[in-house]
DNA sequence: GGGTGAAACCAATGAACGATTGGTTTCATT
DNA sequence: AATGAAACCAATCGTTCATTGGTTTCACCC
């Protein structure tokens, strides 16, 4: 498997070069309040090189999420913007916490199935490094938080817009509520630990690429937390 | 409070008969396909009024509900575009009929398999009768209206409101391009009837109340159509 | 052969301009 | 008080042109 391995230092010195000198550009933060980096052919120029080996840095900056572009108008650092907002807050009223829990159920397995098929070795480092983020997490919140970044990761590596802004729906509804306070007696200490291992399982079936695993596990993952959900209503109640 | 009462008979006559002509105009349906009608000064001219008075009763059929106007675009008859038609226009641009058919095939199955658990004995009459109308369809082009309206009921008998919007969000992109002319060609008769079984065969499952057959003949129904476009676009390229 | 640099072209976007359209005010008339 | 007329404001659309990412081609060099 060594062949396949796409380890930076293997990288020809010149495009080596050109990617860190994009890299310490945006690292550096030294751009635009809107992250717009430099165009193609500044970049070319400023690096003294050729807009080929630009974009073949640029596309490597974009498949690890660190900057999106889009023809016509530029290239940004973070991440594309979801105009989502306008909508959740609309259907927000009409959607209790169960059905937002059961649409979770229906999108989130297909977009580990997705994310199985696509993701790259560094797509899996960076879910590692969330869950283990997660695990680590002092308090209750902070580890909200940090799960559904790997949750949010997930749904952006598995690489399809609508299903991406379907995931971005459901996750703006559940957070524009004040559901937080709800979810926040789901989060024992014993509950956490075994949401970990579920995030390792489904982050272990993404990294064989397999697919049906990972829907599987994520499913798994998610009738926990649906029924500790509806534990928490009925006591609740 | 009969000098709070509003009533149209008291209206001065030339207000009524501006307002009148106007209603009609609306209710005949002479107008273009977007329900634009013609400027306040044309109407103005053509009905031989000043534009105040034109206004005065627009402001009445607005308020009714029957129009709905915005500066600098125009006067419309029907209901104001609901922000789903609007964030599915934003992202259509970076959307293609393969990564939108990915998605159909993510979430329909799921919307068959709770449509299913939830159906009435009548939703799966109302279901049975637009297989039939799809069945019956003269030409390609009426077949896919009413095959749309068969997936969209199973969508909204599914009874989840962010699974709804988010179909709701995939249908709109599919029909704001000019996609229609690529799907023509995946409308032969054989298919059709092809597509025909396979409608019963979702419906059947619904009614027997078998969430997971529901959701199997779905996706069956899907990969055939998802097969059919890959050719299609294959025969195009 | 594969990476590089250079050039030319395509396609999508944005800024700028003018024309159009609904929104508003004012004034004279009836 | 309602109407008609006119003028102006503000938002939108279509057009044009420059810009930008996306793509292809070619020559060069290791």
């Amino acid at each position: 498997m060594l062949h396949e391995r796409p380890k930076e230092s293997q990288d020809p010195p010149e495009a080596r070069r050109v990617l860190d000198a994009i890299r310490q550009i945006i690292s550096e933060g030294r751009l635009p309040s809107d992250g717009r980096l430099p165009t193609e052919r500044q970049l070319a120029a400023e690096l003294e090189a050729g807009r080929a080996s630009v974009r073949r840095a640029l596309d490597r900056l974009e498949a690890e999420g660190l900057i999106w572009r889009k023809q016509g108008k530029g290239t940004f650092a973070g991440q594309p913007p979801d105009p989502t907002e306008e909508l959740a807050a609309q259907i927000a009223s009409d959607v209790d916490p169960l059905s937002a829990m059961e649409a979770r159920l229906c999108i989130e397995p297909a977009l580990a199935d997705l994310c199985a098929r696509r993701a790259t070795a560094e797509d899996v480092a960076r879910l590692r490094k969330l869950a283990e983020r997660t695990h680590d997490a002092d308090d209750s919140d902070s580890a909200e938080l940090w799960d559904g970044a790997l949750h949010r990761a997930i749904a952006r590596i598995a690489g399809n817009r609508l299903m991406l802004t379907a995931f971005t729906l459901i996750d703006e509804v559940r957070m524009g509520d004040d559901w937080q306070k709800k979810r926040h007696r789901a989060r024992t200490p014993e509950l956490r630990a075994f949401y970990d291992a579920q995030h390792q399982k489904i982050i272990d079936a993404i990294d064989a690429r397999d697919g049906t695993a990972a829907a599987g596990a994520m499913r798994e993952h998610l009738e926990t937390l649906f029924d500790n959900l509806r534990k928490s209503m009925e006591g609740r109640a």
